[in-house]
DNA sequence: TAAAGATTGTCCAATATTTTACATTCTGTG
DNA sequence: CACAGAATGTAAAATATTGGACAATCTTTA
């Protein structure tokens, strides 16, 4: 399923039109925000459809402590926020900058004036919004049958995929230690096991997966 | 979260108009199936919908050990098969008739057709998609930070509501603590512990929740 | 550029979970 | 309705994970 994923995982942004995008891009408030900085608070109730065009957002939560619990992370050409649009609910996730990044916000009504005559974009967000599901199966599948070294390795590639095929994370390992439910210590251990398979790299606050294909290969082969 | 749930998880066939509930009863193929049969394999390349009209089906995946990892259990009005349709990958799960089941079998073709005229049904597709992956990035939120007795609570609670509120729940432990990601022995331990708390009850290859309100409180308490 | 603050690597004791095993209870079948 | 097979309850030993602590390394900023 991994060598599969980035074929199915299409940004937003290309399963549509030449002409939906350039309406898009026509009605779409232009943001540009800063490393760090806050895209959408959870709790937001303002419903609209965001799109990543430049850089890299993450999607999670920002939990008392101050960790954020990272659900997935996007890059150019992907949307968010479908929930707001088409459940009436507010934000489910915190949304924040990874990088200079820019995002274009389509208001709620401006997506509903676009859609009565663009087809396509039901179609794509569906096709997002089913990928989406199939990308948290497999991370739940993950989570509840695989050891702990096959389980980092997995949700890396998950995470760094979905992402638009990315190789480098920027993430404490404290971080991501809450996102796969683990402690700090055994990520730690279970990182240095996969850099001692040449598989990773740690760095300071980001992880690097320096040969993709061979990591894939490698968890394939553990997770048939 | 919970206690919107089952407000936001409404049926596909109870989020479409009249019309296209009598379109789809026109073209789609009835089929019954006794308790256990095996609806839908993994890997079947047939593309089309499927509607869950009376009964419940269990969605998972059969392992070679004979276990049987639920996913979700969905009931009356509810929709799967989605994924064929949009993605042209074929099915990824199993799909299990829990007891007497009448399942309408749409084919690729006649949704697509159907669809031309009826932009509810593509409206309904995605936001079933859509409270769908809510519910999983619950469930990972569950496994990743509960304990496991809070773990099991919420989960039984989720799969119950998606199935449509019943409060009765087939499976064997064993199978259920594969899809908790626990051994049989955790789980046997946690479901005694909630029973001596009046929480759930056990019988030989079931589990109830007498008291779905108590629970779902229960639960809020310890998880904010 | 030195110092303060963050982050990471790692050790060890404490805790939780699994594995294994076996007795008990339940169900369906002949 | 007795019996075989299946599922459950539970105990003890083995294993894995966490929590706490601290030194080492890296980054930022004053």
């Amino acid at each position: 399923m991994l060598d599969r994923l980035s074929e199915i995982s299409r940004p937003f942004m290309d399963m549509i039109t030449a002409e939906s995008r350039s309406a898009i891009e026509a009605s779409a408030i232009k943001m540009r925000y800063a490393d760090g900085a806050l895209i959408h608070n959870r709790g937001d109730e303002k419903p609209g459809l965001s799109i990543v065009r430049q850089g890299i957002v993450r999607v999670g939560l920002i939990r008392t402590e101050g960790t954020f619990v990272i659900t997935s992370i996007f890059g150019p050409g992907q949307s968010f926020g479908e929930f707001t649009l088409f459940a009436g609910l507010p934000r489910t996730h915190d949304i924040i900058a990874q990088g200079e990044t820019e995002v274009w916000q389509l208001p709620g009504e401006r997506f509903l004036r676009l859609r009565e005559t663009r087809p396509d974009l039901m179609e794509a967000l569906i096709k997002t919004a089913l990928v989406r599901s199939h990308v948290l199966l497999e991370m739940i599948e993950a989570m509840r049958s695989l050891p702990v070294l096959e389980r980092v390795a997995k949700v890396l590639v998950i995470l760094m995929t979905t992402a638009g095929q990315t190789s480098q994370f920027y993430t404490r390992q404290s971080d991501l230690a809450v996102t796969l439910g683990l402690s700090r210590t055994s990520l730690s251990k279970a990182l240095g096991r996969l850099e001692a398979d040449g598989l990773v790299t740690r760095g300071y606050g980001q992880i690097r997966l320096p040969d993709r294909d061979r990591l894939i290969t490698w968890i394939t082969a553990r997770d048939p």
